[in-house]
This record gives C-alpha cells, sequence and structure tokens, in this order.
DNA sequence: GCCTGAAAATGAACATTGTTCAAGAAAAAT
DNA sequence: ATTTTTCTTGAACAATGTTCATTTTCAGGC
C-alpha cells in the first residue's frame, strides 16, 4: 500500500481543520477580542466537537498561541516587506508597517502581547524569539546610520526604538486613553522617528 | 440620638471591611497577576461571604476598576512628587519614577493598562482621565524648554514622549520578550530621554 | 429592654466555560 | 473480514462569576 498518499489523505483533513479551527479563533479574536473567544463556539463554527479542538491544540491556550504564532509571522513578513535602499526610509517604513498592521489587526497584536499563559507555564520560546527578531529589524537600517557607533549599543538603541513606537502606537490605537489622536497618528509618528534620529545625529538627506 | 455618630459606626465598619477586601485584591493581583484574582479567595481571606463583595462592588470588574483606580493614583502621586525646578531634571525624574513604579508594581500596571471590560461595557471615564492626566504630566516642564513652539504641538509631543517611555519600561520589564535588558534599563531609559531632547534641540546645560 | 422595619450578610443554587475521558466510529493494517 | 490503531464524540466534571430568597443585624421608637 501507498503509505504517503493513504497517509495524506487522512492528514489532508487534518490539517484543512485544523487550519479552519485556527481560521475561526482568529476571526473571532480580531471581532470581538481574545476575551470573546470560546471553545464551544470555536467547535461548533467548525462543526465538531469541543474534544476534537483538544485533540488538536491540547488546551486552550495551544489555541490562542497558535493564533498568536501567526500573528506575528504576519507582522514580521509586512516589517521584512518595507524597501532597504535607504536606510531612512526604512525606518521610517518600519515604524508605518507597525502602525499599519497594528491598525488593520488591532485585537491580534493585542493578543499577542496581552495574553497570559495559565498557571505559571512559560510562555513559549518560538514566539519570544520571533518578536525579539521583529523588533530587531531596526538594527540594520540603524547600523547603516550609525556605522561609527559601537554595534551593542546600537542593537539596543534600536530595540528601544521599536518599543518606543510600539508604546506610541498601541497607546494610541486604544481607544480608552488616547494619548495620541489617531487621526493624527501616522503623520505624528514620523514625526518622532525624525526627532530621534535628529537626536541621534542623523539628518534627513546627510 | 446621633445620626452622625450611629451611622459613623456602621459605616466605619462597611469602609474598614471595602478597605479589606481592596488590599487583599490588590495583594493577589500584585503577587500573581490579574488572572490569579478570584472573588471565592478574596471573600474567604476577608472571612466574609461571595455576596459581600458583590455588595460592595456590584460585579467582579466593580473591584478590579477600584483597584485599578487607586493604582492609577499611586502612580500619579509618585510622578507629581518629583521635583519641577529645573524642568530638563523634571523630565528625566519623570521616566526614572515611572520606571520605579513599574519596577515595584508590574502586574498592578498591567492590571490597568491590560484588562478589558467583561462584553462591551464602556471603561470608566474617571480612570480614563487620571490615566490622560498621569500622561500630561511631561507637558509643563516641555513647555518651559520650548517656550516658542505651539502649544497644542506640545502638548502632543509630551504624550507621545511618555508613550514611547511607557513602551519601552512595559516591554522591557516583561520577563518574557525582553527588548531591553533590565539592569540596564534605567541607564538606557536616561540616554532615550536624553536622545529625544537633543532631537527637540534641547541640549544638557543649553 | 423589647419590638419593628430597613439594611446588610449569607451561601446555596445557577450559568458559563475550560477540561477530561470512557465509549464509539473510522481508518489502517493484516 | 478481522484486528488494531487512531481519531472523534459529547456527557460529565471542575472552576468560577453571578443571583437571590432567606436570615441576621441593628438603628430608632416605644
Amino acid at each position: 500500500m501507498n503509505i504517503v498518499q493513504e497517509k495524506s489523505r487522512r492528514d489532508r483533513k487534518k490539517l484543512q481543520r485544523r487550519a479552519l479551527l485556527i481560521e475561526i479563533a482568529r476571526r473571532y479574536i480580531a471581532a470581538k477580542g481574545l476575551r470573546s473567544l470560546k471553545v464551544r463556539d470555536v467547535a461548533e463554527a467548525a462543526g465538531c466537537s469541543i474534544g476534537s479542538v483538544y485533540n488538536e491544540f491540547g488546551d486552550f491556550d495551544g489555541l490562542i498561541l497558535t493564533v498568536n504564532r501567526e500573528t506575528v509571522q504576519a507582522l514580521t513578513a509586512r516589517l521584512k516587506a518595507v524597501p532597504v535602499e535607504d536606510p531612512l526610509r526604512q525606518l521610517h517604513g518600519l515604524a508605518d508597517a507597525y502602525l499599519g498592521f497594528a491598525t488593520e489587526h488591532a485585537n491580534l497584536l493585542r493578543s499577542l502581547f496581552e495574553h497570559r499563559m495559565e498557571d505559571d507555564r512559560p510562555f513559549p520560546e518560538d514566539i519570544l524569539a520571533m518578536v525579539m527578531d521583529a523588533f530587531a529589524l531596526m538594527h540594520a537600517p540603524l547600523v547603516r546610520l550609525l556605522p561609527d557607533r559601537d554595534p551593542d549599543d546600537v542593537a539596543l538603541l534600536s530595540r528601544m526604538m521599536f518599543s518606543a513606537v510600539h508604546g506610541i502606537i498601541s497607546l494610541g490605537l486604544e481607544e480608552r486613553m488616547v494619548a495620541v489622536p489617531p487621526e493624527q497618528l501616522r503623520e505624528r509618528l514620523a514625526q518622532f522617528v525624525d526627532t530621534h534620529l535628529a537626536g541621534l545625529g542623523i539628518t534627513r538627506g546627510a
């Protein structure tokens, strides 16, 4: 018998349903926030039993983390699509791409940063590493703009800059406590990046 | 009969227990995070029934919000204690005070920013206003440092600066995804503030 | 000191929701 | 066709927020 074919037939179905469950969960989170996600709703929407969700993801956290994993992957993909020719443009592009993603997927991003594990189980290493990698994407352009600075220093600078951008955006998009009016956010964010770069001795067109 | 005295006797007891409930809830949140807070635990620890907690706070959110309200009040008090003589020192002092508070009360601050209301009930206006006020505390010193800029512009600058500081700190203190090593956080935060001020055309001792 | 009505406290019962697992169904292997 | 393995199911369970009829408390009047 053809193991590959037979196995794949079952697996394809399994994978298909897994993808369906993830998609449904993502829609719930995106639409109404992480707290609105219920195992029973997901199972019913997918046309399977509660137990199947557990078979697939182990527990509820497993499902959430799977969605979050894909969220950080999508975010990273978007950040990596920013043109790299001009390092200054790239930095602005990264900030703007982050803002764009946060605007379009506010609840998914919140789920990524606000979800706490049950009990004291450790946060999955791989998601952690992916978020760190995303936050390190300002490193390369900053190195080009600050060739004389200690690389370790630049590494920290880039993560701080990204953290700052994250703070401005995540508070700015919070409907409650609007630190910065959303309609101005894009322009102001660019201004912030410029100001900070100026403080680092980098001027536009220099 | 003495209405004031008689009423106060009952009320004192009520207020005393209310304070006890809040204190217990705060301890739970501070020690193990918002998710660890359970009505039954609080009631048992306070030596009263579950129903009494509901009598006092209406529902579970009511208790959480009361703790959060006191958290933002404590934060504001700490920020307002920063000396105002030198605006530049004040800005650094505000950032440092925020870092100090966030370090000592990481879970309480998280509870303030991460708690979502049940259903779609609106977030309490008063807490919102208090957080906004706290975030506006960088405004006064920045006005003094930038007397020629449009005041509206400075208002936004100050909130952005505070949001940025918030982002750096909240991600920096997250045990997972450490964007900036905690032991360097204080020094780096000061550096960040200096850099940004430099970008705004403000130099130390100028 | 006792009575009375209002206010507060109680906790059993309920509703929601994550989790488990024994039994059954389906698929694969022989 | 039979056996074995694997997956699926959903009833039952456990944890936890919430309600409310009953009981208790207590100030105010006699």
